[in-house]
DNA sequence: AATGTTTGACTGAATGTTCAGTCTAGAAAC
DNA sequence: GTTTCTAGACTGAACATTCAGTCAAACATT
């Protein structure tokens, strides 16, 4: 026996390697029913390895579930970077909560807020978790209005008030179609939620007509004023 | 069989206080940690007779957690019947949504739903309550809007695209109240929503001053276009 | 050798569900 | 009116499984 052989290189790229194991589990499973000897099994190794890695499995999970948060966060970060308007990058942000990624399955991310959201009730760690993030999602797109009122782009609207708005409207959504309500697909969020942007902050959006792309970089068209 | 005359109904006085027993576990652990053992507790019985009503587990949550819906939805229906303006029911909704009730804790309904979603992505039959109490709802504000249109309160604006936005907003706020975000407290979120549906219907909205008692009948002032 | 990885084999506890009956009250038989 | 029968309500004690976490030994790499 004792084949032994891919020995995946350094810790740090065991321990990745393990979370995006737990991701998937977690997609599949769920929060509470993902057990260590699925991620073992995905990972390809034993349950043992896995607890030596992280101490407890809700180390795992928790951490599994920032990994991801995070990964999301950047990708669309760096995104955004690229898009010079301050409606465009708004579309990004929106594109970001309602239509999925091509990279992993198609409504498994917003599932996973759902698990994060249950289990932050009870859970402070995990409460922690999403607390920041919410905050950091909120300043964002509340620094993102303010940018665009000073160039002119947006209306004079409180950009704190916009922002909880905007992220409970997103997150509304992102529930409906994680859920897969047939009341609200992905693309009928995406185009609610930039109308109803663009009627808070002044400016005119059109959607795209045929191809569901991710959106490209120029919108928004300043027009000021409500 | 069933000769329906014990002493007191006790088949169906037993259910409902399992119900409750189980609402009142689900609320303090969690969907996935409640226990059999713990809800035959706290209804003074053993796990067994629970089993004895609800054949599974699963059963037995998901029972109580449609029962949990349905009171609090009718509920609110008498209550808003009482009202004669639309502007002044769909105060109603948004008070049911973010304002606590009194007579449960204050947290543990939104946390329900928390649990609610996050077992729906998974378990179709937890899926089918949701979404046909999300229907229910949604087809409740979109008639309040149609009605308000005729009466002259609101403005021109689809029914049908206002009340997903408005669920949609209200669920996202439900899940800051329900993690106790200190961004969005439960009186934040219930003005934020009344300016945002008076913004979008086109009636006018001040905020109760001081007393936070649960919103009386008279609302809205008949003003109409944006 | 020493240090850091990896694993198979276990364990201990939790817990959903089953089961073999007991108890009670009404119905049927006498 | 008393006894017998029956069916539903109820229970305590097991059963069977699942699973997180432990451990000591094996392996790899330096």
């Amino acid at each position: 026996m004792r084949v032994q052989a891919n020995n995946a290189g350094t810790a740090d790229q065991r321990r990745e390697q393990m979370l995006r194991a737990a991701l998937d589990v977690i997609a599949e499973r769920g929060y509470p029913e993902s057990r260590i000897a699925d991620v073992a099994e995905r990972a390809g190794t034993s349950p043992a390895l896995v607890i030596y890695y992280f101490k407890t499995k809700d180390q795992l999970l928790t951490e599994a579930i920032r990994f991801s948060e995070d990964s999301w966060y950047e990708a669309g970060m760096r995104r955004m970077a690229e898009i010079p308007t301050a409606a465009g990058k708004l579309e990004e942000i929106v594109a970001m909560s309602c239509l999925p990624e091509a990279d992993s399955e198609p409504t498994s991310s917003w599932a996973l807020w759902l698990d994060l959201w249950a289990q932050a009730v009870r859970h402070p760690e995990v409460a922690g978790v999403r607390q920041k993030f919410d905050e950091r999602w909120r300043e964002l797109i509340c620094s993102l209005v303010v940018a665009g009122q000073e160039d002119g782009e947006f209306g004079p609207v409180d950009p704190v008030d916009f922002a909880v708005l905007m992220s409970a409207l997103l997150d509304g959504l992102a529930v409906q179609i994680a859920l897969s309500d047939p009341a609200v697909d992905a693309s009928r969020a995406y185009e609610l939620s930039m109308q109803f942007a663009a009627g808070q902050l002044g400016f005119t959006w059109t959607p795209r007509r045929s191809g569901r792309s991710s959106p490209r970089a120029d919108s928004g068209s300043r027009v000021r004023g409500a």
